[in-house]
DNA sequence: TCTGCATGCAGC
DNA sequence: ACGCTGCATGCAGA
């Protein structure tokens, strides 16, 4: 059963039951409108009876109900959909696909086709809430009931609808996570965070102060330059005093100063380093970001064009590991961390049904079974020449060791090489489950264009080709990561799904109430880092979840590649602290 | 003073 | 000439 929601006109909320029959989406029972307690009140009710809540925007709607102490199983998200049936060349010649640009294209979708088509904008304007002749709420009711009957009919009609519909059901249930890891929280220890800054820094300073360790440095890369002014945080500057120094360097990168033999340099990455420490996850961060205990980032699903997530503020998916030692479960409870080893090559061996390096990666680290094979020397070697031909390597160690690679397993690497092609051309490649790449820009079909004109100077070629060659590696690994975001959200989808039984079985006490949360209990998913999930759980229920946890990523294989024999292995550790996982 | 771009580095 | 990001900061031009 299917249940649109949506906004009626008066603040209220607009559900219509639909069924999905032959012909396509039916009303299954008249719309009611409800206030939002009468909302919470339905959903709770009509939650067990395998609902999907169909709605714009889980963001939007969820947040509200998890506060009320409410989690909901299944759901649509239009939003998000819409995005990938508009982009999918599986549903190109749907009629969503074909219609000009709505407002559940994003706003620049909707400025770009209305810079290069008019007409568009009239359209968008013409099919705006409210600008019809009906009243506000049947208009907004119709806006998402009418839409998901596009989406519904672009994925009947495409060439590959179950693909379709894991893919849309994985996304959606994807925003659902997303909402729940930010409601739930990371569990953060501001003391041992400030324990840990204090001991690189010195004690806390008050913002757009130097701390003293820093301050300390700055004075021994001043005396080892001999420049009393330099300022270390100009990288112009520095730059500058390095090279009056007679060090030849052209940046200040790490990497690059680590070659050099100089007093300077190790005060100098002592002083990156830390300093990095103080202005990315800094005591301003932790006031910032840190709330009761807990690091709620915004995470943004779909947010990456291959699927990856995003996340906004606080820079959740860059957490060095620098600062892993502050998350730290509750007492009494355990960190389970767990992540897929060697994910993406797994994929693209699946994703080319290549089943030698398939046979390389069973129940074993798969860099290590290509040495064992005998195709490279060591599992530093495999790494790179997997990781080369995946993003497109052509030069250094990584191109040298592409041959080799190239014909233990010319299956997967005729994938890359084709999805490169693709790309040069300026075609369209999609994931595993249907997500389409971008198409080229303008600029980028302008350039190519050029370089066919008879008047086309060779400057003119060399770029159009390197373009040419860098969208192509674009398109490689296209394919690849968005492929291996799919799998991490049905592993993520199968974890949640395998918790929740758990929840049921080990139902809140009635005391806990609404206020504490759905999450209070129960073991729950607190973070995600594209291949890597934790879930924070009570000490007694960790060996149930790991067990679910490696049963998730078995189950991930075989919704995306059916029996094909490839291996999920994971890296599970159950910790208290993030920073012992690895 | 504001804004957009470049730099450098954190993650996968 | 190796893919996808976010963020803080410095810096130049508006």
């Amino acid at each position: 059963m299917y249940r649109v929601v949506s906004e009626s006109g008066s603040g209220g909320v607009l559900v219509q039951s639909v069924e999905l029959t032959a012909d396509g989406v039916a009303p299954s029972a008249a719309p009611q409108t409800l206030t939002e307690a009468e909302f919470h009140a339905y959903v709770l009710d009509e939650e067990p009876d395998a609902t999907r809540w169909v709605w714009d925007d889980t963001a939007r709607w969820y947040p509200g109900l998890l506060r009320a102490g409410i989690r909901v199983q299944r759901a649509h998200d239009l939003r998000l959909s819409h995005a990938i049936l508009r982009n999918s060349e599986l549903t190109a010649d749907s009629g969503l696909a074909r219609a000009a640009p709505t407002q559940w294209d994003g706003a620049s979708a909707i400025a770009d086709a209305s810079a290069v088509a008019p007409a568009t904008l009239f359209d968008f304007f013409a099919s705006e809430p409210g600008s019809s002749d009906s009243d506000d709420s049947e208009s907004a009711g119709g806006d998402a009931l009418a839409e998901f009957t596009r989406q519904m009919d672009a994925v009947a009609t495409s060439a590959e609808p179950a693909g379709l519909r894991l893919l849309l059901a994985a996304e959606s249930v994807g925003a659902l996570i997303a909402a729940e890891m930010q409601f739930a929280g990371l569990p953060w220890r501001t003391d041992i965070h400030a324990q840990l800054l204090t001991a690189e820094l010195g004690p806390r300073v008050p913002y757009g102060t130097r701390p003293s360790r820093l301050e300390q440095l700055a004075g021994q890369i001043r005396t080892a330059l001999g420049d009393p002014v330099l300022n270390p945080d100009s990288p112009q500057d520095v730059l500058k005093s390095l090279q009056r120094a007679g060090l030849r360097v052209t940046s200040t990168r790490a990497w690059e100063l680590q070659e050099l033999t100089h007093p300077v340099i190790a005060p100098l990455l002592e002083y990156k380093k830390r300093s990095r420490l103080l202005t990315a996850n800094g005591w301003y961060w932790m006031d910032t970001w840190i709330v009761d205990g807990r690091f709620r980032p915004d995470y943004v699903p779909g947010g990456v064009v291959t699927g990856r997530w995003a996340a906004k503020g606080g820079g959740a998916l860059q957490l060095p590991k620098q600062v892993r030692g502050a998350v730290v479960a509750d007492d009494g409870w355990k960190l389970v961390v767990a992540d897929a080893a060697q994910l993406e090559p797994r994929i693209l061996a699946a994703l080319s049904r290549d089943m030698a390096m398939a046979d390389a990666g069973r129940g074993t680290d798969l860099y290590a079974g290509i040495v064992a094979r005998g195709v490279v020397e060591t599992r530093d070697q495999a790494k790179i020449a997997m990781l080369g031909a995946m993003y497109g390597a052509t030069s250094g160690e990584s191109g040298r060791l592409l041959p080799s690679l190239a014909k233990a397993y010319p299956r997967a690497l005729a994938l890359t090489e084709a999805a490169a092609r693709a790309g040069e051309r300026g075609d369209v490649v999609s994931t595993r489950l249907g997500r389409s790449s971008p198409r080229p820009g303008e600029r980028w079909l302008a350039t190519q264009a050029q370089a066919y004109d008879p008047a086309a100077s060779s400057t003119d070629e060399r770029r159009a080709r390197s373009e040419a060659r860098d969208w192509g590696r674009f398109t490689r690994n296209f394919i690849v990561q968005g492929s291996a975001a799919e799998w991490a959200l049905c592993w993520m989808a199968e974890i949640r799904k395998a918790l929740l039984v758990l929840g049921v079985q080990h139902p809140q006490p009635e005391s806990t109430g609404a206020a504490a949360g759905p999450f209070s209990e129960a073991p729950h998913l607190v973070f995600f880092l594209h291949d890597e999930v934790i879930v924070h759980a009570p000490a007694e229920r960790v060996e149930q979840v790991v067990a679910l946890i490696h049963e998730a990523a078995a189950r991930a294989g075989r919704l995306l590649f059916g029996e094909f024999p490839v291996d999920f292995p994971l890296t599970v550790a159950v910790v208290d602290s993030y920073a012992d996982a690895k």
